[in-house]
RNA sequence: GCGGCUAUAGUUCAGUGGCAGAACGCCUGUCUGUGGCACAGGAUGUCGAGGGUUCGAUCCCCUCUAGCCGCCCCA
């Protein structure tokens, strides 16, 4: 009989890789209280069309990669409904903004969430069927400012920040702005009329996308269709007045920050929802899946889904790629217990308890030996999970006063019973 | 969804058509209150799963599964 395994694109997080994933969500949660932002959690799973109309019906993701299913009808006159894991989570705030009229506010509506989404793609390398991401969307009524350029500088500012206090250094924003509607439609057309004539003299993947998806023909990566693509129509000529003034404005406010960007030209993102703005932040080392975060502005979706008019912007990390990001930069490292107790003997066993208790209680991060052990093994086990160890033996347990080693100085230090949390919270190799 | 590579001890990986190997890790001892070093000893495997060829398969063939790399796409 086969065991059980997780599932293919799915898999186990143990406590060693928890830390990370733990700390990492910590400053997310941290920095978007900074810039005031709230949490939400939408359901994981949400009505098909939402993602139908939302991301669209032509992307990959909706044609190809999501899990559907039709749910039980629980009486003869009950209907089936189509129903979906979230391959992304953009389109369930919105359909919350929405649902619980939270434009009725008036007020800018700055929305945070941390879950996990499916898409059912070949795994590798930081791709995952069952991923996590990050995002955050700030949308509401035009009123609040929801348009306003300054709202993606403040985004991009604070995706910076969020990276940098992360630990993760060498990033990349990548920025473009892809226009209105009208735009992308224009520019599509200018892109099919100028491709025309030379892409036969493309890869046949190129060949394909000229007729499915032109915008694509910009991510070709064959290099030698890259002098053919330097002479296609970049959208910036196609945007309308409103589209490049508001572009603008968003550079100088990321200039005014300090907020280093890359124009690129050829950024054009999958999701059929983005208008003028879009972005990334991508980084080296993670193979093909070079994005650790994707996102843009959204100036139509509430209203592809019914709502109110409700621009906004707003993006989504991958945090399985923040994840292996930061391993590869070796940042991280599993934190060790503040101090190992090796009670010495059987019979010492309950009064370590006891000063285990007493430690954690103070806030420490201790583990607690055995006195089964011999010393020597008490020094091999506490060497590999505390950075100090604490020894509880009978001359201890008369005297109160224990025993201290720490293993960053090989000091040795007799502490007071009633001093050691303080000793103990003190950094290692002090 | 397509193409390529891979799967052997806890881990990283050698290896052979005829009893399964190394390093590291782990356990024990030298050492009954002092780790990292050293020395001596020890345990561990359905050789990813299923089928086929063969006297005999971990090795050759087929199928499946999973991982990695690339494509597609994306976080």
């Amino acid at each position: 009989m086969s065991t059980l395994k997780a599932v293919r694109g799915t898999r186990d997080l143990l406590p060693s890789e928890t830390a990370l994933w733990n700390r990492i969500e910590a400053t997310a949660r941290a920095v978007f209280a900074r810039y005031n932002f709230g949490e939400i959690r939408t359901p994981v799973f949400e009505d098909t069309a939402l993602f139908a109309r939302g991301v669209g019906e032509e992307t990959d993701i909706v044609s190809k990669e999501m899990y559907t299913w039709e749910d039980r009808a629980r009486a003869q006159s009950e209907k089936t409904q189509s129903l979906t894991l979230r391959p992304e989570n953009t389109a369930g705030v919105v359909r919350a903004y929405i649902e619980h009229q939270l434009g009725e506010t008036g007020q800018l509506q700055k929305l945070y969430y941390i879950g996990p989404q499916f898409r059912r793609e070949r795994p590798q390398k930081g791709r995952y069927r069952q991923f996590s991401q990050i995002g955050a969307e700030v949308i509401g009524p035009t009123s609040a400012g929801s348009e306003s350029p300054l709202r993606d500088a403040e985004v991009l500012e604070m995706l910076a920040t969020l990276l940098d206090e992360m630990g993760i250094t060498g990033w990349t924003l990548e920025l473009n702005s892809v226009g209105s509607a009208a735009d992308r439609a224009r520019y599509n057309e200018a892109l099919r009329a100028a491709l025309a004539p030379v892409v036969d003299k493309m890869c046949v993947d190129c060949q394909r996308r000229a007729v499915t998806n032109p915008l694509r023909v910009l991510d070709c990566k064959v290099a030698a269709d890259q002098p053919i693509i330097d002479t296609l129509p970049v959208i910036s000529d196609s945007l309308d007045e409103a589209s490049r003034v508001h572009f603008a404005a968003v550079t100088a406010a990321l200039d005014a920050a300090g907020v280093a960007y890359t124009r690129n030209h050829r950024l054009v993102r999958g999701l059929d929802y983005y208008t003028r703005t879009t972005f990334e932040f991508t980084h080296g080392g993670l193979g093909a899946q070079n994005a650790l975060l994707g996102g843009g502005r959204y100036d139509g979706l509430s209203e592809m889904l019914g709502g109110p008019r409700a621009p906004g912007i707003g993006f989504a990390m991958g945090e399985d790629r923040l994840v292996l990001t930061l391993q590869a930069l070796e940042a991280a490292h599993a934190p060790k217990a503040d101090a190992f107790i090796a009670p010495l003997g059987e019979g010492l066993n309950p009064a370590a308890l006891a000063l285990a208790k007493e430690l954690r209680r103070a806030g420490l991060r201790v583990e607690l030996g055995e006195g089964g052990f011999r010393l020597k093994k008490s020094f091999e086990a506490a060497d590999k999970t505390a950075r100090r160890i604490v020894i509880m033996g009978e001359d201890e347990l008369q005297s109160g006063i224990l025993t201290v080693k720490d293993f960053a100085t090989g000091l040795q230090t007799k502490v007071p019973r009633a001093e050691l949390a303080v000793f103990l919270s003190k950094p290692a190799g002090e």
